[in-house]
DNA sequence: AATGAATGAGCCTTCATTCAT
DNA sequence: AATGAATGAAGGCTCATTCAT
């Protein structure tokens, strides 16, 4: 009875593997994972795992796709629904969400992000990422002047990838919420020069 | 004329292999370097840099060690002959120095940011190195009532962390000096709120 | 018609590599063997064997247990049918039977009670068959005092390993049958003490 | 003060690399033992090791070449001033002398016993000693019929080899005077027989 | 007399990948 | 749809040995 192939099963182990990725990315730290670990975690043979995906780069590939796909659902209506400052702290509020503050998550992002440095398509993905950040941030920001806009954007982005960075040492900030204070506190001070009588 | 063994080599041998390291680590990207590849930069056989470091763990443990304390020498004179919020825009300038700046070095960093998430003694060297950027910053913020330097300090920290980050990827800001204007404007509204009548 | 894979071939690649190393250190006289070396013998690669195995030392440890089994199998019947006396003849027998005598089973021998002296799980193996050995000799000697059984199953065993040791260069007795008389001989000595009016 | 070349260092520093041969392979229990080891046990580099003795195998030919002369220089005396039963006593007493009995040379010899399969040399080595032995005995044995008289010197060998090998695994017997004892309860029997009337 | 420096060769082990079923 | 079987390639590490000094 245990045996049962059923049709339709490629999505159902597509999203098993990619899950099995982040997590076993996750305890590893890096990206050193094996095929056989992610596939036992996934309870399927490393030959399954190929068939699916082709390759174990196409596979950290797709998990990192999926992450960011992630993201950017959480993002999207916020897009469609804030504007202005609210906006900005709200996308400050999603990047540093607990979600988004997880262990294996923080060690899939750092470890993807190193890989982009060689990896020609994961750092097209990247890059798609991180212009779309920028971008998201600037339409929060037209209320300040350009040149500030830019500086604010920017050092947010900053911000957030430096939070992120420190908290997978365990130092530096407590917890999403401080993390998400901080940045604030910065935008705060940067709403408050850039306009005056606002 | 090949072979002129003389006396003293060690020295020049560990230094030699921990260049090599840090470029094998730039162009690689990651701690998946092999032992032949930075052997052979150094120009000797890998057996060699086993007799010497014990192992490729220690190799590039004693090669992170190196760029710290390469860090911290510069570091040093600053604590020394500064105060103050000068002795905090020199820690900006020297942390996002052209030096720190070079490709290879963010790579450096990077890979053994991940690593050190495993590896304990990694972890630990980069513990203290992230307190004591932390307490110097701090002893230059002392004109700040307590919660706001902590919180100064820890920006500061995130910041040039996130600028790295970024770095890493080609996006972001231009350069060194575009880095340090960024933290700098961020430092300079910290340090007009908490002192209204300086 | 080179690559024809089935299932169930685990326990067939497995005595393959059993017999293999039993060769492989027969020929070579130590434990100094090379997994290529084994694995070629199987007709397998050195993946292959440690995929079943797991290690070098896995796969040693479970050629001498394979060892100790096959002479475990040729012991039982005969505490099961014999007693007394011919249950003393008949092991000595079977330790020196002519497929015992075979020179690679005593390098074999030889080659793994050197290594048991620090390999913990091998030397728990041994000591397990001394004890054994020692054990069935006693129940087949209830007929002599316990303090004469005692020294006979020590002499008796001690023989056995030491014309082992002498065959295995080649000098002392000429074969199989040799030992086994020389080994009788001693027993009908202790005998005929032991049991004056017998 | 230190260095203080002097003449004459060659027999001092091949007796020591023989004695920390002996010391490293009582310990490791085998003879997979490095130079550097050896070496580091006599104060002197693995340079100096190969220099006195060419190479790893000479040093270790050597080594037992050693074991052997010291027993040898043993049995002389027993050869010129005993004769009959007291002399095949003795030259039991001395191989099971608690000298011999010690950890490390047993390791040696076992081990020695193991390379004698493969090394030309170190066979012949052995096989003199074996025979040796045998005819050492058998000029003690000069009182029984031959055939007996081949037999017993059998025996007697073969116990002593027998009684190592289990006192290598810490099993069997307790000490040498138990072991003499046990192979001189043979002897005993041996002579009762052969000899009805002495 | 002695050694530091250096290496080549070899071994164990891991792992992504392929293939027939 | 899924897997057991199997391997090639590569990497880390060890060690005996050589050489110039």
């Amino acid at each position: 009875m245990k045996r049962m192939p059923k049709i339709g099963m490629e999505p159902i182990r597509r999203r098993a593997l990619i899950d099995a990725a982040i997590n076993a990315i996750g305890e590893r730290g890096a990206l050193n994972v094996t095929m056989s670990d992610i596939a036992g975690r996934a309870g399927v043979s490393t030959a399954l795992a190929h068939h699916y995906f082709g390759g174990k780069d196409d596979l950290l590939f797709a998990t990192m796709r999926h992450i960011l796909t992630q993201l950017g659902n959480e993002i999207r209506p916020v897009m469609a629904d804030l504007s202005g400052q609210n906006r900005v702290r709200a996308i400050i509020a999603i990047n540093l969400s607990p979600e988004q503050f997880r262990p294996e998550i923080i060690a899939a992002w750092l470890a993807f992000y190193v890989e982009a440095r060689r990896d020609a398509a994961l750092g097209r993905l990247f890059r798609i990422y991180v212009r779309r950040l920028h971008s998201d941030l600037m339409s929060g920001l037209s209320g300040l002047p350009r040149p500030a806009a830019i500086r604010t954007a920017r050092a947010i982005a900053a911000l957030i990838d430096g939070l992120y960075l420190r908290r997978a040492l365990g130092e530096g900030v407590e917890d999403s919420a401080a993390a998400i204070a901080l940045v604030e506190d910065y935008f705060d001070m940067a709403l408050a020069r850039g306009t005056p009588n606002a």
